[in-house]
RNA sequence: GCCCCGUUCGUCUAGUGGCCUAGGACGCCACCCUCUCAAGGUGGUAGCACGGGUUCAAAUCCCGUACGGGGUACCA
């Protein structure tokens, strides 16, 4: 490997699951390391042990590979490293730029009162000499009066003062090193040269350049700070407020195609007003300098669109088996479905959904004799409308009279049904499919009704006729 | 409070001093197509936060104000 071969992380801490802020953050890593024909590395920072939880880093490997974010190195575990912190700390402690504290929290906060303080912690410590021992904590020692500056591709040249920098602790009062300096260690031991990673994370960068210089770590990686994902009320995506776990984007047929691509859109754009495209020119496209500055709303609706675009550009086979798949992961098993039907009927069902979870609803009525009746309000009084028309017995009577002789095939029940109307002088199509497919709006009707067949089709009618009185 | 970051249509964005009476996309509206719904086509709606500079020229550069966000943990 050239010295100068770019090396980038994604380091999420394990959470539960992942989000789509992190999930963005992987993928511009992973887009950058593409790039650059450069390295990935995925590295889990689980330092608070109350995080270390096996069961979570599925919840982060999984969506990766949902999305196809492969990295070259890793899955590394901070936990399983902890050495090597505290062999840093130990350095910086023998070096007196860290110290021992034993202030409890209350202390500090008593101390800050009277003195009228307003930073974090006061520094009281810092030529005590406590020994190291259980219950004490080891605080960096921050330089006063000294400027940090970041380079930031994104955001330029971001300067921070030292005094507004606490002595912040770097190991824990039960011997364990927090983030920042597993953060710091990690990154100049895994020769990261790029840091992309949220803007909720610049104001820790100061600190860690900090020890990156006091543990003589050379040239520092370059930084690269992302926009926010926001919610509706603009803040930062939780996961408390907000619906962003990216297992609930698969479970309602978003295909990981488009959400990579959507997320690519989010605080980014190409010049070229071309908004979908293969990940191949997303990659040749992409800069981090073109990086917007400014929050990002995330927007369902457009994701929706891409999505609906992913989905019709798909072949018919491609989009059976996206199917199939679909239903196995919500355990939908109607009694008479099948591939050949689901092909057939493919680019219809393709150019109405959206997503994966709106094709059940299109085609129940064909798979299943039971299909789940119309749920929605306005749906209900258009259908109880549309089938109350003056003319609507007529036409089924008249319907059941001459699809019961017709030629059964898609063309002929087309023509019969279309006849119904010109005879009668109404349209006949609508309540013939309500009364077939118990909807009002959904697929072009003859083929579908050609494939339920002559039967079923007959039944329905006669059914939905003696309903009427 | 303090520190840091930001602000182009409702939303995502293009724009890096003249090509901008600001382009695209989503959404929304209208029309065309159509015996459902879509898809497709055509058109429309709507934006440079505000105030000062700099400049022959500013959405673009500088300063301030307002507003928004992030951080301020023995979380990451």
């Amino acid at each position: 490997m050239s010295p100068t071969a770019t090396r980038v992380r994604f380091a999420p801490a394990p959470s539960g699951y992942l989000h789509v802020g992190s999930a963005r953050s992987a993928l511009f890593n992973w887009l950058f390391a593409n790039k650059m024909d450069g390295t990935l590395i995925l590295r889990i920072e689980d330092t608070n042990t109350e995080l270390a939880k096996p069961e979570f880093y599925d919840a982060i490997t999984e969506p990766l590979k949902w999305l196809g974010l492969k990295w070259d190195e890793g899955p590394f575990y901070q936990s399983q490293r902890v050495e090597k912190y505290l062999n840093a700390i130990k350095r910086l402690l023998d070096e007196s730029l860290a110290y021992c504290c034993d202030c409890s929290r209350e202390s500090i906060e008593a101390r800050n009162k009277t003195k009228g303080f307003k930073g974090g912690y006061d520094g009281h410590c810092r030529d005590r000499e406590i020994r190291d021992g259980p219950n004490v904590t080891i605080r960096f020692k921050t330089p006063k009066n000294q400027t940090v500056e970041i380079k930031d591709s994104i955001r330029g040249n971001v300067t921070f003062d030292t005094n507004e920098l606490e002595d912040f602790i770097i190991r824990r009062s039960n011997g364990t090193p927090v983030f920042l300096v597993a953060n710091t260690v990690d990154d100049a031991d895994m020769q990261i040269t790029h840091v992309i990673r949220g803007e909720d994370l610049l104001n820790t960068t100061p600190k860690i350049l900090l020890m990156w210089e006091a543990l003589g770590y050379g040239p520092s990686p370059q930084y690269a700070h992302l926009p926010l994902l926001v919610g509706e009320d603009k803040k930062k995506l939780s996961k408390r407020k907000h619906s962003v776990a990216l297992g609930e984007f698969k479970t309602m047929g978003i295909l990981p195609e488009s959400m990579v691509n959507y997320l690519a859109l989010l605080g980014w754009g190409p010049n070229d007003d071309k908004e979908i495209r293969p990940i191949e020119e997303i990659i040749s496209l992409f800069s981090l300098e073109d990086i917007n500055k400014a929050p990002a709303y995330f927007d369902m609706k457009k994701l929706y669109h891409i999505n609906a675009e992913y989905i019709r550009a798909l072949p018919p086979e491609m989009f059976v088996s996206t199917v199939i798949e679909y239903f196995q992961l919500i355990k939908w098993e109607p009694a008479y479905l099948t591939p050949k039907v689901l092909h057939d009927l493919a680019s219809s069902i393709q150019e109405r959904i959206e997503k994966l979870a709106d094709v059940p609803k299109l085609v129940d009525w064909l798979f299943d004799d039971e299909f789940p009746a119309e749920t929605d309000e306005k749906e209900i009084k258009k259908i109880t409308k549309a089938m109350s028309l003056d003319k609507v017995t007529d036409v089924l009577d008249l319907a059941v009279e001459e699809l019961e002789k017709c030629t059964w095939n898609e063309t002929t029940i087309g023509e019969t049904i279309n006849g119904i109307g010109h005879t009668l002088e109404t349209k006949s199509q609508v309540p013939i499919r309500i009364a077939v497919t118990g909807r009002r709006v959904g697929l072009p009707l003859f083929k579908p009704m050609e494939i339920l067949g002559r039967q079923k089709v007959l039944e329905r009618l006669r059914e939905a006729r003696a309903g009427l009185g």
